[in-house]
DNA sequence: ATGGTTGTCATACAA
């Protein structure tokens, strides 16, 4: 059996539920992993996912700000949250489910932004964001026994040369300095975490997952960054069948910044 | 070098 998972930084999933309702029925993954919903758990719409087979619905909110969630088609089991930092952010949700006979861990980020100042000497938020990947570096995709291991989420961190539009011109840009992207490089080195959309999509092709709203014509500009990501353990990624960025999501009605990344996996 | 946009919550702050 196929199975299929998506992740989408929603930017308020009060605001956005219509597009998340349409991508749902559109796409139909089986779970779908959303970061930055902006809400606190007795806010988040569950009657209305219920409503579309997604029953299965852990939420780690809170007011205002961060926030993130997993929606399912499939049980989830043992869920738990990890405040990284200790500042108290809702960052990260994980929860155990089970495909083809296997149980699976799936971890859902959303890493800090990190400002816009690259040093961590004049911007805390920067150094926050470098803290919170080293504590990243401890969790391994083989840290629990008889179980397979998937990462998911807003990482804002575009690793690669081609993560971005223009490599040489954001070498001093938050998301693309190399402090950031050998400190996300190194998590997935040390967790032993395989980079699902590289796998798919070769490492020379341009691959953007998240365009600014502050452009004038984000698909004309088209300087996009790949700042959403999806991993997995080694012994899932020879499952992958494909990915797919939804690129046409940036265009849609009151969209996201960030558009919806699925992995197929048969 | 600067400003550009969006969302939350109520006036800045985070992204």
């Amino acid at each position: 059996m196929t199975f299929s998972i998506s992740t989408w930084n929603i930017n308020s999933i009060r605001l956005r539920l219509p597009i998340v309702e349409d991508f749902l029925k559109r796409t139909a993954p089986d779970i779908l992993c959303l970061q930055e919903i902006k809400c606190q758990n007795d806010q988040f719409p569950v009657d209305e996912l219920t409503a579309l087979g997604y029953s299965n619905i852990v939420i780690h909110g809170q007011k205002g700000y961060h926030g993130v969630a997993i929606c399912s088609k499939l049980p989830l089991t043992e869920d738990h949250r990890q405040d990284y930092c200790g500042v108290g952010d809702s960052r990260h949700i994980s929860a155990i489910f089970h495909w083809e006979g296997r149980r699976i861990r799936l971890h859902n980020f959303y890493v800090p932004a990190g400002g816009d100042e690259p040093d961590r000497e004049t911007n805390p938020k920067f150094g926050h964001k470098l803290d919170f990947i080293a504590e990243m570096r401890a969790l391994s995709a083989l840290a629990e026994q008889c179980t397979e291991a998937i990462l998911v989420g807003d990482l804002n961190i575009a690793p690669l040369e081609h993560d971005v539009w223009s490599h040489k011109q954001m070498l001093k840009i938050v998301s693309h300095t190399p402090v950031e992207t050998e400190g996300l490089l190194e998590v997935m080195r040390q967790g032993q975490w395989v980079d699902l959309m590289r796998q798919h999509v070769p490492e020379s092709e341009k691959l953007y997952t998240w365009w600014s709203y502050r452009a004038k014509d984000w698909a004309a500009a088209d300087r996009g960054r790949r700042l959403d990501h999806i991993w997995s353990s080694p012994g899932l990624a020879p499952f992958l069948a494909s990915i797919e960025v939804l690129k046409e999501a940036r265009g849609w009605n009151q969209p996201s910044d960030h558009v919806p990344v699925t992995a197929y996996f048969g």
